[in-house]
RNA sequence: GGCGGUGUAGCUCAGGUGGUUAGAGCGACGGUCUCAUAAUCCGUAGGUCGUAGGUUCGAGUCCUACCGCCGCCA
């Protein structure tokens, strides 16, 4: 078992026709921990992630900003390769659709397909949504994709299929006999659910369009692109190659281990993919990882509300081990999660910069002062108390759970269980007081205080090495401070209490994780609205072909931002995010409403409507006839005297035939929207402006 | 509409097979120490466990209905 182990893990292919953001950071960051993880133990570990270059989209893009699709591809695959760069993503290879070696391998793949008697030809006429690239044979000539809801075009087309409905049976077999396949369960269930249904055969070549990989044996033809796209699990590792060194690395790593994927394209993953495989008669991938959407929350204290959200934002204010910990640990791994600014700044401090950063900067100094920097000899005996025992014991204990909860994907409650540790440091320093026991004269003193630092500075130690997946650059420095080198060489597999070198000397000693202000909160809001409205420019000299649906009323509070693949959520991000940026308005924009105080001199209904009242309202310098939809919660006698705000500088409108000049201002209250009419605790002159 | 999930303190979440005063972290409030990054540590803060019924000696934990949110149904 352990010799050869090897773990292949992988990202989906993101499809280059949306600009990189933090939802592919954020999927592409659990692959990195894990893989990070994976190779700390030992284990021969290939870490795939890349992008999905072809479709009619991006053929139509290109077209749209007068780029050949090749020059398009290059330039956006290059966007995403940089931000995993920047992310310090330890990526072991980057494949590109668009790549020779993914061409012939997926070619390869249909053969193989082909040569078992799975495609045939048939003949398609019908509905297509080109948004989609899917057939919606549900509706009729005219009607909208009910996948995204635009307009579907009537096509009559010769295709290849795929016997997906000879998988049916099989498929529902392996989910059954592999309970890890899918996760989580909810997801299987789902599938199978899917499953039972029945599978109908899939259309699985284009001929409408040029922009893809060319079909064997009938070039005009191009194939699906999910069938090009999810054959690069394959290829990447040398599937279809010639090369015999290609051909072991496919022996060696074949099948993936983890296919870590967002949740809308699972059915692409857990259904076609493994049929494609069965067809092929290729091994199937050991299991399939959905995790959730990233939603930008909607803040109730109504600070602001990013769109889309770029991952360089965070890493330029906080770092990257400041979005990585956030995302692992914040976010329930499996479930939709949500991201906001405060919250972000907020863990930061409380839990990297208080707690673990704390810690360490306090045990390390105390180690510099007391002991020249010398990691000191604990005492065996004498100076040996019971709390040091609970904290090694913790430690252990710790470890067990922390592997046990991050192999399972919980990465959430490993993290909470690695700063259990933390904090019981932090404690144990308080109660042993080892400022106090340095005062004091005397060996045993001196016995104490370097059992108390040495205790210290192991469980530093441990908590650093679990923490590396998830914050490599800052574990690399603590790893350094400890005077330990390099923290990637350090196997995983081995670790345990009492590793830490006696006498060794430690490195320079400088807070890891600095504390972030208020204003850090101030400075990624600042610039992610920089980079919508730069965003947006470029947008609307480079629009594309597949526009988004209007914002309407405003984008709903979830939009997902993990989108992988070809999903409905491709839409462009950039111009989703121009109309709002966020919700703001300017102050000139305020100051364009007039608001003032009015008080309400003559207040009665108005007949033949319920709902409506007729108000003279004094605004100092003239009396106001308004028409206010109040009727229902106020008696025209309370209002008589009453002072209220009324938008001074509404255009009139006729209401039962009545004109109203301006407009109350109200809070609307509860499901029936009750009015409640906004007004003062202090006194205040009638016709004052608001502002 | 069908199937599935979910609704627990301000926030994010724990709460096998029903059983004394419903938990944690963060936030808030008060206090403490001083080694440390205005950090640590301690204490407090009173959540009808979505609503209404039901089963039971006893339900957050089982059943029913309803409400809300979410997902899947090519």
């Amino acid at each position: 078992m352990d010799k050869g182990q090897k773990f292949y893990i992988t990202t989906p292919i993101y499809y280059v026709n949306a600009r990189p953001h933090i939802g592919h950071a954020y999927t592409t960051l659990v692959c990195d921990a894990i893989a990070r993880r994976k190779r700390m133990l030992g284990i021969d570990t290939f870490f795939l992630t890349g992008t999905d270059e072809h479709g009619v989209h991006v053929e139509r893009s290109a077209t749209a900003a007068q780029t050949p699709p090749q020059k398009w591809v290059d330039k956006v695959s290059a966007e995403f390769r940089g931000l995993f760069d920047k992310m310090g993503i330890s990526y072991d290879d980057f494949i590109r659709t668009t790549e020779p070696r993914h061409k012939l391998g997926a070619q390869e793949l249909w053969k193989r397909i082909q040569e078992k008697g799975f495609i045939y030809k048939g003949t398609y006429t019908g509905q297509y949504c080109v948004f989609d690239e899917l057939y919606v044979d549900s509706v009729g000539p005219g009607a909208p994709c009910p996948e995204c809801g635009r307009p579907t075009e009537t096509v009559s087309e010769e295709n290849y299929y795929f016997k997906l409905s000879a998988f049916a049976d099989k498929l529902l077999a392996h989910y059954q006999q592999n309970p890890e396949f899918i996760r989580p369960e909810t997801r299987r269930n789902e599938v199978i659910a899917f499953l039972k249904t029945g599978l109908r055969d899939l259309s699985i070549s284009r001929s409408t369009f040029k922009w893809g990989i060319a079909v064997p044996g009938d070039p005009r033809h191009v194939m699906y692109v999910w069938l090009d796209a999810l054959s690069n699990y394959c290829t990447a590792v040398g599937f279809g190659a010639k090369e015999e060194d290609e051909q072991k690395k496919f022996q060696h790593f074949w099948p993936a281990d983890v296919h870590m994927i967002g949740k809308e394209i699972i059915r692409f993953h857990c259904v076609y993919w493994p049929a494609f495989l069965m067809a092929a008669d290729l091994p199937l991938p050991k299991s399939i990882v959905a995790h959730g959407w990233l939603l930008f929350e909607e803040s109730k204290m109504s600070k602001s509300r990013g769109n889309i959200v770029r991952a360089e934002t965070v890493i330029d204010v906080l770092g990257n081990d400041a979005l990585r910990y956030f995302l692992l640990r914040e976010i329930v791994f499996g479930q939709d999660g949500s991201f906001s600014f405060d919250a972000l700044v907020q863990r930061y401090n409380s839990d990297l910069a208080n707690d673990l950063g704390n810690l360490s900067s306090r045990t390390l100094t105390m180690i510099n002062r007391y002991f020249n920097g010398s990691v000191p000899y604990p005492s065996p005996t004498v100076a040996r108390k019971a709390t040091d025992d609970v904290i090694k014991e913790q430690a252990l204990t710790v470890i067990q759970e922390f592997t046990q909860l991050f192999d399972d994907f919980q990465f959430s409650r490993a993290l909470e269980t690695a700063w259990s540790l933390v904090g019981a440091v932090n404690k144990y320093l308080v109660d042993e007081e080892p400022w106090i026991v340095a005062e004091k004269e005397g060996e045993e003193n001196k016995a104490r205080l370097a059992t108390i630092l040495y205790t210290a500075a192991e469980a530093l130690r441990i908590v650093t090495a679990l923490a590396y997946p998830v914050l490599p650059e800052s574990a690399s420095k603590i790893w350094n401070q400890l005077g330990l080198g390099e923290i990637s060489k350090f196997n995983l597999a081995e670790l345990k209490w009492g590793q830490l070198p006696l006498g060794g000397k430690l490195g320079k000693v400088e807070p890891v994780f600095p504390r972030a202000d208020k204003t850090s909160i101030e400075r990624m809001q600042q610039m992610e609205q920089e980079r919508a409205a730069q965003a947006a420019s470029t947008a609307s000299s480079t629009a594309t072909a597949s526009s988004p649906a209007p914002a309407g009323e405003g984008a709903r509070p979830g939009q997902p931002a993990s989108q992988s693949a070809h999903g409905p959520a491709d839409a462009a991000p950039a111009a989703k995010a121009a109309p709002a940026i966020d919700g703001k308005i300017s102050i000139d924009d305020f100051l364009k409403v007039e608001l003032r105080v009015g008080q309400v001199k003559v207040a009665e209904k108005v007949k033949g409507a319920d709902k409506l009242l007729r108000l003279e309202v004094d605004i100092g310098t003239e009396v106001r006839q308004l028409v206010a939809g109040i009727a229902l919660a106020y008696k025209p006698e309370d209002l008589i005297g009453r002072k209220v705000v009324i938008v001074a500088n509404l255009q009139p409108r006729k209401l039962r035939g009545l004109e109203s000049n301006g407009m109350i201002v109200a809070a609307s209250v509860g499901e029936d929207g009750k009015p409640v009419l906004a007004s003062f605790l202090e006194d205040v002159p009638i016709g004052a402006k608001l502002k």
